[in-house]
DNA sequence: TTGCGCTGGTGTAAAATACACACTAATTTC
DNA sequence: GAAATTAGTGTGTATTTTACACCAGCGCAA
């Protein structure tokens, strides 16, 4: 095994942002960094790759250190490499996106976790180093992945009502959805189980329980079965369009 | 400034998968390597990240050394860093895509380039280090990306007909298109500026010239615009049907 | 100069989909 | 048992997508 001269290594990290949904919002865990640089502020959970470990795996173990989770949902999506990112030398980092189900999560008693906390996406500002940055780039491709693939039910409980699922999917796409037609569709794909169950101990009429169905969903891609739920453009363009005639009066 | 330990370090490259188009074939850009390891196989073009370099920087220097292009489209997509993927040691590469008008390029004097060759992506097989993985990623978000911008010029010399446009998407979606529809859909945009010229020099009836209107994209941009340019769903859905139905007789 | 070969260019009708929209049902609480 | 609260449900219309076939214009060769 030949080593690479010195010249052309650099320290690399994977950052991981960790989606949650608690309370109709959609909420990402963040750690205050206890020492230099950037001491104080609220960072991404991140740190180096170890040399013998696979990058899906540094992310996993970023993830698992914090979370005490496993087999939790996990997309790569960007790696940000500029040269002044990081104050004390070249260090680049590969951007990852989890989803966790809340409920699951239980603090760890590792020291970083200790300082580990949930914060609404909507509220975050200043994040250390270009992590607002990363964070942006992770929620769009969020906000994307979600309206192809049935990744939405991983930040729910096993069992969960349909308004819950919609009001998930109004926070990460952060408008609203019309009710009927929203099950509608969601219910036509038939990836979701009526477990003849329905909610207790609320104060109105109780909503059924569903469970995602991933077997199925499972079979029918090998048919060629592709998931879609998104808000249709033509909305969005009437909604535009009307914004823009208002802002010209 | 403090020094990372060594430990955390690693070799870091970009490995660039230039498609061209030709001939009615969409082409990769690939280099016959000269030494270990695996000489004498075909490679994505790469190399090393430069410590004060970022890494759109790098992708960009190893297209230029390679093509003599500048402003060429790129699009990072991947990092790639399994332990073993390469055999002398650790390196962990991103993956990037780029776009390049094949009348534009000319080989260029570095000697790397002297080993480059364009090969039709349907045919290409093997593939050192896992760079036949990193093609197919690549490719695969060649085939989305196209659909959702207008990127598919960059593969066009400036003037182009529309059957060439045709032909262009046909050979990256992997599909044929209806030629009423595509021109119907494309025409519609406005994105288009017809030149008022005609071809010469083919024995038919010559084709409208048509020049892709940048500017206007920007400004269609600005308002909300999105270009969408893709086979339906239900298309795709209806012919894997048929083809399932026909498989089970 | 005529006809053949080739590619360019065009419209319409049917089907599928996306959208907007409002009332009744079931449960708890007071 | 009335009030409050959320669950659940169907239809008509606008828009988009799809399928589909013929004539036009040019070069070339006979």
């Amino acid at each position: 095994m030949t080593e690479f001269d010195n010249f052309f290594k650099s320290a690399f990290t994977v950052d991981n942002v960790i989606f949650g949904f608690d309370e109709g919002d959609l909420k990402v865990l963040l750690i205050k960094r206890g020492e230099a640089p950037y001491m104080g502020q609220w960072a991404l959970p991140g740190y180096f790759v170890y040399p013998n470990e696979d990058l899906d795996a540094a992310a996993n173990r970023v993830l698992e250190e914090l979370t005490g989770l496993r087999n939790v949902y996990l997309e790569q999506v960007k790696t940000f490499g500029a040269v002044d990112r990081h104050p004390f030398g070249r260090v680049i980092t590969v951007a990852y996106f989890s989803l966790v189900k809340i409920s699951d999560y239980r603090l760890q008693p590792a020291s970083i976790a200790r300082k580990a906390q949930w914060h609404p996406v909507a509220q975050i500002s200043e994040l250390a180093f270009d992590h607002a940055e990363i964070l942006q780039t992770c929620f769009q491709r969020l906000k994307n992945s979600v309206q192809w693939r049935p990744i939405g039910f991983e930040l729910l409980p096993p069992q969960f009502t349909l308004t819950e699922l919609q009001h998930l999917y109004e926070a990460i796409l952060e408008t609203e959805l019309d009710k009927r037609n929203f099950r509608k569709k969601i219910l036509s794909m038939g990836l979701l189980l009526d477990l003849d169950q329905i909610q207790e101990g609320v104060a109105h009429r109780p909503a059924k329980l569903y469970r995602f169905d991933r077997e199925k969903y499972l079979r029918f891609q090998a048919e060629g079965f592709h998931f879609e739920l998104k808000e249709g453009k033509r909305k969005e363009a009437r909604q535009r369009k009307k914004m823009l005639e208002e802002a010209w009066g």
